[in-house]
Order: C-alpha cells, then sequence, then structure tokens
DNA sequence: AGAGTAACCGAACGATCGGTCGGGACAAGA
DNA sequence: TCTTGTCCCGACCGATCGTTCGGTTACTCT
C-alpha cells in the first residue's frame, strides 16, 4: 500500500495553497516566488509537482465549474415547475459557491489573458445561460414579474449571488453558514427587501 | 490663449485610454507596452504625461471616489426618511457607476497589493459604510424587512449594484439607459422577483 | 531668424518574471 | 549494500517588467 502518511506536497494540497494566494494579490500580481513563499519550499520545487502556473488556475477553475455544473445535474434542477427548479438552483449555486469558496472566487475573477482563463470564461458563460433560459421559463409560467427586463434580472440575480466571493469569510466570528446566507439570498431575490411582503 | 486645439495627449485622454486597457486586461495584466501600443505613442512618451502606471490608476479611482461621494452630499440623500433617502442614494449609485463605468469598474477589482490600491479599498469601504447606516436606520423605522440580517442584506445590495460593471455595456445594441437599469435594481431591490408584490 | 518648449522617440537600465537544469538527501525494496 | 524513485534545492536562462536617459522633431512666441 502507498496509503501512507503525507507529510509532503500534492498537486491537490499544494493548489489550496496556490489557490489562496492567487485571491490575495490577484493571479497576475502572483509570481512563482509569492507561490514558493506561501508553500515554504523553493520555487523550482513547484514544477515537480505541477508543469507551471497555468496548471495550478486550470485546475482552480475546473474544480469551481465541476462543482457548478454538478447543481444542473440534480434532481430537483430537472423537476417540478420552472420557478421552483430556479429557486433551487439559487439555492445550491450560493451553497456550492460557499463550499468551493476559493475556487469559484478564482473563476470569477478570470479576464481572458490566456487560453485557460478564456476556456473558463466560456464554460461560465454556458452555466449562466442555462439559469437564464430557467427564468425565462419561470417568467412565461406566469410565476416571475415580467415588467423588469429578462435578462436585466438574471444579471442582477447573479450580480447578487457572485458578490457572496467578495465579502464572505466562514472564520469570521459570527459568520453565517452557507444554508443561512442561500436563505438570505432566495429571500431578497423572491421578495426583495421591503418589509410585509 | 491657450484653448487652441488639441490632437495631442493631455493626462486626462491618455487615463481613458489606459483605463480601458486595464479593464480589458487587469492592472497587474497590462504592461506600459500594452499601453503605448493601444495610445499609439511609444513606451517612454507615455512617462511624459504621467509619473508613471500608478499615477494612472490613482487618477482613475480617485475619480469613481468622487462620483460616489458626491452622491451622499445630494440634498435627497440627506433629507427625509432613510428609506427614501437610501432609495435615492441606490437610484443614483447605479447612475454614476454608469456613467463612469470604466473608472468604477477599476476601483472595484484593485486587490491591495500597492499603498493606491489599499487607499482605494479604504475609501470604497467607507462610502460602503454610510450606505449600510442609512439601511440601518430604515429597518429601525419599520421600513425595511428585519428577518434577513442588515450586514447580508447590505452587501447583497451592493452586490446586485456592483455587479453591473461586469455586464453593462452602453454601446451594445439595445442598451439601457442609466435610468432604466437605475429602475431595474430598485424595483428588484425593494420588492423583489416574484410577481404580484 | 532665433530661442524656448511641448511632445515624442529608441536604446538601455536593474529588477523580476516564469521556467529549466543538474544534482543532493532520504526512504523503500532487492 | 546497492539501486530506484520521490522530493527538494541553488544556480541560472532568456524574456519582460516599469522606468530613465539623451536626443530629435515641430510648433509658438519674440
Amino acid at each position: 500500500m502507498t496509503t501512507t502518511r503525507r507529510d509532503t506536497y500534492t498537486p491537490e494540497s499544494l493548489l489550496a495553497v496556490a489557490v489562496r494566494v492567487f485571491n490575495e494579490r490577484g493571479y497576475d500580481g502572483t509570481s512563482m516566488e509569492h507561490l514558493s513563499k506561501a508553500a515554504g519550499i523553493s520555487k523550482s520545487s513547484i514544477y515537480h509537482h505541477v508543469t507551471g502556473k497555468e496548471e495550478l488556475l486550470r485546475r482552480a477553475v475546473s474544480r469551481a465549474l465541476d462543482g457548478l455544473f454538478g447543481i444542473l445535474a440534480e434532481e430537483h434542477a430537472r423537476v417540478g415547475t420552472a420557478v421552483q427548479r430556479l429557486e433551487h438552483v439559487t439555492r445550491r449555486t450560493v451553497e456550492v459557491l460557499i463550499a468551493e469558496l476559493p475556487y469559484v472566487t478564482l473563476l470569477l475573477r478570470v479576464r481572458g489573458n490566456t487560453d485557460t482563463e478564456r476556456w473558463a470564461m466560456e464554460r461560465r458563460r454556458e452555466f449562466d445561460q442555462q439559469v437564464a433560459d430557467l427564468l425565462k421559463e419561470a417568467v412565461a409560467d406566469g410565476d416571475l414579474r415580467s415588467d423588469v427586463e429578462l435578462r436585466l434580472a438574471t444579471r442582477l440575480l447573479f450580480g447578487m449571488i457572485n458578490s457572496i466571493v467578495e465579502w464572505y469569510r466562514p472564520d469570521a466570528r459570527g459568520a453565517s453558514s452557507g444554508a443561512q446566507v442561500a436563505d438570505a439570498v432566495v429571500q431578497l431575490a423572491f421578495a426583495g427587501l421591503r418589509s410585509g411582503s
């Protein structure tokens, strides 16, 4: 057996360190020297585990995208009324976003400077499009208001959800759980801020 | 008089070019070589107009912050009930964000790698705090729901508003005006997605 | 015509970039 | 004990980074 102890780096454990630094300094603002300092090994040693800086980015955004697309495969995202499915996807997106916070954070910040970044942006657009279709269906059912333009509403909904990566810190004192945040998002998105609704 | 023609760069006109490139590639991902290509002048010529790359960033985020803090100085942001003032600030924030889109976009993306970036983040936090206080007051008045945690609601509201920089393109066909987007944001934020409210 | 200056340029600076290379330390299996 | 492979290192590579410098062009004012 080779499932013995691991006090050395694996590609996965190195990825966790790298993604943390990427999110602190930005991908372009992070040098391999920064990563080596954060990981506690030399710059050249990093290349023993991964082929380079871009592989770390690719692994990270892949993990985020897998989590998101996994939601669309869930049963509650495929059966039921459109508005019910939309609510489920909304809630689960918040939960996945929080469960895979650093990876999704990185995904949401890529600018398209390299092939990897452009691929990530494209796949992310596919996910957004599928949710947009769901919202469109719910409006057609008469379950969602139709006076606000569809594309606008979709983008504002995603804006609200995706903003979580900018402020949610799981280790903060009095931090809400993923489910609590998901509740708040669903409440605000579907019923609004105003009282007595 | 020296108010004659200007077919040459000023610090301001150069800034407009730089900010556009910064937003396309990210600040760290943009080299002075990129800027010189986009501006159509040589790399060294840029230093005739500005002291360096960081001054361009400082000028850009200053302009964005001036626009935002200007809102809080407006009369409708200082008199009236809290919920009315909040609604005004919300609407005007959307409008300013769209009017100064590239500058605010840059402001919202700084990561804190330099002194300039950290200063920008601090001033932005001050603005957010003042709006948060307004929301708190409106909840105390009973005009906004109190079952969703205050900090959570504030952040989701800002998330929705700030997400505009990620998708709003004024030159797109069928693009909404700033006022129209502001309407949609106010509608969704205060009344929610659900129909019949 | 001559002086002054704003706008610009190519070449080069030291520093840092992502990545390569040859080899050492160490544990496991024979 | 000797090999094999994992994990890591310092030294170094060419390229690119933000910035500086000396100098040229072209326009304005006298």
